[in-house]
DNA sequence: GGTATGTGGTGTAATTTTTACGCAAATTAT
DNA sequence: ATAATTTGCGTAAAAATTACACCACATACC
């Protein structure tokens, strides 16, 4: 027989948390799903997460259950919203702390042997467990506010990058375009942006300077009250 | 004996809302607090808030909260954060998930005899319970952000107001000091108030004239892409 | 090699927005 | 009446945004 030994005086939901991680290939946004394995919605792609433990914080059950699925270790999780709708689950009542993230792309091993994470772009999403669809655009929505304060886009790119890199995510995240020279401008009178000296290979017609991201002057920038706009 | 019916193979936390009430008399953001009538931290005042119910949304269950024990009906309430911490109640796991919302003080009767809601100026608030300091101060900075983006301040003001009033609640808020004539001329541009025809009554030096939020033009000027800012 | 072509870096003039004030009418205390 | 305050409106200077022009570099092709 189920044990049950975990009683109470009044009905506790379960509670779950859940991961939108962001990538961005150098031409469009990607999200990270997982397929899961289990009922309900066995065989349906879904947002990285899983149940709660007593002892953690949902931050450190969001994170934890991002290195057991994906193998994402670390890195800066930002929370998003909770969902709760009372029927939102088909099993019992269950809420869900949505979290998001951007990461390098790079820097994960894509398409592990054992895992079965796997990037979508955000315009090729397969249809999606639970309420995970609603929490992936209420992330898409977020990440766009967000973008036009805090220069979360760095944490998309990897340590050096181009100036047109950097427009071309700018413009995948916020669905416009921008003119090459204003941008470029923008970008130096901001000063946040560290030439590294080093040029691109070669592949393209002309070589491109590579930047580094100055996060020691954007703080102090920000501390004189400054905004970041796009 | 006390009953223990709701019994579950793994252990589940609590989960409670809370919210935070900001009113504006004029001069000062306030806050509406409730004094605690049990334990823990019995006699402390505290965000208004409780356990949410197994048939209703989290939104539900705050809104229900905010009835019961401070008299607030209705209004629009927007999701703040959730807060998680294994240790922030003394007694059992709770995570409470967090609103906050802006209401016209001279909307709610003040001073109920049977409750005992107070409102309270964010530069006076006495100690809390739990962690909601902690969430005030959370609210307090979302607010900021938010009104960058959002006319939630006229949330706070009676339907007819002066331009003056609108200027002392966004430097309240943002604790700021706005050139009295460039605010002016930024709210005439941005052509979203409406004159009522009606001014003041003379209390003070000269009749200033009253305007109305006008949120059919808002919400257009929204649709083609414009930024309220300030 | 010489020419065409796409890309990358810099500059600049026109326009718009922001900032810093001036000023007079309305109202009230003295 | 006079002084003091508050409100409404305007305007010139400074700053930011926009819309481009221009040339250097690298490659492709003849």
């Amino acid at each position: 027989m189920e044990e049950r030994n975990y009683c109470y005086k009044y009905p506790h939901p379960s509670v779950t948390t859940d991961c939108v991680i962001f990538g961005f290939d150098g031409v469009k946004l990607k999200v990270l799903l997982v397929k899961r394995g289990v009922e309900p919605y066995k065989g349906r792609w879904a947002l990285p997460g899983g149940f709660l433990k007593m002892d953690e914080s949902a931050e450190e059950g969001a994170l934890r259950e991002l290195r057991e699925e994906t193998g994402l270790n670390g890195g800066i999780i930002r929370q998003l919203h909770t969902f709760t709708d009372p029927s939102r689950d088909p099993r019992e009542r269950v809420i869900t702390i949505a979290y998001y993230a951007l990461v390098r792309m790079q820097e994960v091993k894509g398409g592990d042997d054992a895992s079965e994470a796997q990037w979508f772009a955000l315009d090729e999403i397969p249809p999606l467990a639970f309420d995970h669809d609603c929490i992936l655009r209420k992330a898409e929505h977020t990440l766009r506010q967000q973008i036009h304060f805090e220069p979360i886009g760095f944490e998309l790119l990897p340590e050096c990058f181009t100036i047109l890199a950097l427009q071309t995510l700018y413009e995948a995240i916020l669905g416009t375009k921008f003119d090459r020279r204003n941008f470029y401008n923008k970008m130096k009178r901001l000063g946040m942006l560290d030439p590294t000296g080093d040029t691109t290979n070669p592949s393209h017609r002309r070589e491109a300077l590579l930047f580094r991201f100055n996060k020691e002057k954007y703080d102090s920038l920000k501390q004189t009250g400054f905004r970041l706009e796009f």
